[in-house]
RNA sequence: UGGGCUGUCGCCAAGCGGUAAGGCACCAGACUUUGACUCUGGCAUUCGUAGGUUCAAAUCCUGCCAGCCCAGCCA
């Protein structure tokens, strides 16, 4: 596999969503020569985590049998479609899979799939229909009642020409008439009930302006850009299925179309403790409660960009989630798992105080600094090293001290000696406390022999912590995130908003060696608290640096109870 | 109630007639200069359910139950 080479891995890929492969290979054994896939969205808002499984599976089964992919605007409703969702989504498909695919827009085939419906009304199996909106929803029937004949169905052939040219021609006013495929009416799929595959719309569209003043739905001109773009297998949502029918008539009614294209349905992705729909994000951007469509708390792709996950981690939680035709929902914290593993090798280890109190080393000569140096990740000596400034006066956090500590604490209280990682041991002696009773100094006494790299074991010690030299420290925000909602069994509607989904700490003290890092790239493990990555938004001369929460580090470590 | 689809461990998910993979989560222990990582062990006598076929069924058949989707000139 080449370097930076974005599809799945074969072997993971291969392990689920069998019943795709077993579509491919056997059209593969037969009728085709190649696959093409494609992804296509409508422009209508920001694509979330569910539309990067679609993409990755797409791209990841045209990479695995050495076919094409494409991402294709499925534009035909310019009311709800916008330009910026375009734009943004071609910059979230770039970032996860890179420039290996080709850009289509369903509107650049109207002409065709104009054509087309001229074919379909010189066969007889379309007509113009003047039902006005509240008639068809009356003729469709009900699921339980058929549907009965439009009584314009019987319109000779000539006549419908004319109408549908005048349609395009714009002699008819907005929703005044439409096309109608000549189906079933008793059908007991809903969907075959002579449906509706132009509608009148005089609306400006992102792609062709004023040019047309009808445009085609979805269930006629998917297929028909499917089989123009020569797409092989067209996946798509559960919810589709119903509509299979329908595709396969358009594209059998037509009968000129090689290859074929198949269309294949398979589930969304659903994650615990998010929300995915537009409707709802959209409230939340809105309402302010979240800082835009890109928030870090977000399960958009331009969100968890932002926030620091990377395209490999969502690749490989799509692997391991698999495909298949159940309705499910993932917990979350698979998804952490998949991010966590993902940084573990390559983020850059640095110490940084979220929540600070002053170590004096009491021993420790006042004027003296020394650098020491500490491995940038335990696990990838290729990191390499860095040094890392040590004198008396120090931060730590505050969680790393108890007055009074309950026996299995392995952090500093009065007597008690710790490890300062890659310095020395040190033993609390003493602590000071403002008139309030907060703790607003700690102090220690420090062993030369303790050294780190001196090979020193003549005792051990039970906890590490990471600590940062006052004076050298940088100052910057830190903001820990939570969830924006909570699955539980009594939130109504499925979802019970978290209050405190941002812990933001405004001062925190980080080593020095943050000034020497791409911060634009690199992913940080602040020791012992988590994954962070700079928030391009929030980080400004004004503010300083602002970082986000990738994700948390897990943790066995049960906080002892306040009795 | 018409049609379509789905039901395998708390959550995903393999399995496709030969006697229940794997991952996440969780629990216990070892190790540890991150209470992280890693490692070890535990975690479905059972596959929605009831019957049937078979030497043998999660896998085949039948009935039933549950869940999801469809009555936009949305996608």
């Amino acid at each position: 596999m080449a370097d930076g080479e974005n599809n799945l891995s074969e072997s993971a890929l291969a392990e689920t969503g069998g019943f795709i492969h077993a579509f491919i290979q056997k059209d593969l054994e037969g009728r085709l020569q190649d696959i093409c896939t494609r992804f296509p969205p409508e422009p209508n808002g920001f694509l979330h985590i569910g539309h990067a499984k679609a993409i990755l599976l797409n791209y990841g089964l045209a990479k695995m049998y050495g076919g094409k992919f494409n991402l294709r605007f499925d534009d035909t409703n310019p009311a709800k479609e916008e330009m910026q969702y375009v734009n943004g989504i071609i910059e979230d498909v770039k970032w996860l899979i890179g420039n290996d695919f080709d850009l289509y827009y369903g509107s650049d085939y109207f002409e065709q799939t104009y054509e087309y419906a001229i074919d379909l009304i010189q066969k007889s199996k379309a007509y113009v229909c003047e039902l006005t909106p509240d008639e068809v929803k009356e003729y469709r029937g009900t699921l339980n009642e058929p549907g009965k004949n439009s009584p314009y169905r019987d319109r000779s052939v000539e006549e419908n020409l004319e109408l549908f040219k005048g349609m395009r021609e714009g002699k008819f006013p907005d929703g005044s008439k439409t096309l109608r495929a000549k189906i079933d009416m008793s059908s007991p799929n809903i969907n075959m009930r002579d449906p509706i595959i132009y509608r009148i719309a005089r609306l400006h569209h992102h792609n062709t302006g004023d040019k047309w003043c009808i445009y085609p739905t979805y269930d006629y001109a998917h297929p028909l850009q499917d089989a123009a773009e020569k797409i092989t297998h067209s996946l798509c949502s559960l919810e589709f299925e119903d509509h299979r029918p329908l595709y396969d008539w358009v594209i059998n009614t037509l009968d000129c179309f090689d290859p074929k294209p198949r269309q294949i349905e398979f589930a969304k992705l659903y994650l615990t403790n998010t929300v995915s729909g537009k409707r709802y994000i959209k409230k939340l951007v809105e309402d302010g409660e979240v800082d835009g469509w890109d928030d870090p708390r977000l399960i958009t792709i331009c969100g968890v960009r932002r926030r620091g996950y990377t395209p490999e981690a969502l690749k490989n939680f799509c692997e391991k989630i698999g495909i298949s035709k159940a309705n499910s929902r993932v917990d979350i914290s698979f998804l952490e798992h998949c991010v966590r593993d993902d940084l573990k090798p390559k983020s850059q280890m640095l110490m940084a105080i979220l929540n600070p109190v002053k170590l004096v080393i009491t021993n420790y000569p006042d004027d003296k600094e020394e650098f020491l140096t500490i491995e940038n990740n335990a696990e990838n000596e290729e990191m390499g090293t860095r040094e890392v400034p040590f004198s008396k006066e120090l931060y730590i956090e505050r969680s790393d001290f108890m007055e009074e500590a309950p026996k299995k604490y392995h952090r500093l209280t009065p007597g008690q000696e710790v490890r300062l990682k890659g310095a020395y041991f040190v033993t609390c002696t003493d602590f000071v406390k403002d008139d309030n009773g907060n703790i607003t100094e700690i102090h220690a006494t420090y062993d030369p022999a303790t050294k780190s790299g001196s090979g020193f074991d003549a005792r051990k010690v039970k906890g590490t912590i990471h600590w940062v030299s006052a004076k050298r420290a940088v100052k910057v925000t830190a903001n820990k995130l939570d969830y924006l909602v909570y699955d539980d069994e009594e939130a109504e509607f499925g979802i019970r908003k978290n209050p405190n989904s941002m812990e933001v700490f405004e001062n925190c003290y980080v080593e020095p060696h943050i000034n020497e890092l791409d911060l634009d790239t690199v992913r940080l493990q602040f020791l012992r608290n988590g994954y962070f990555f700079k928030d391009f938004k929030l980080s400004t001369r004004e503010n300083g640096l602002v970082f986000n929460e990738i994700v948390a580090l897990k943790s066995s470590y049960k906080p002892p109870d306040n009795k």
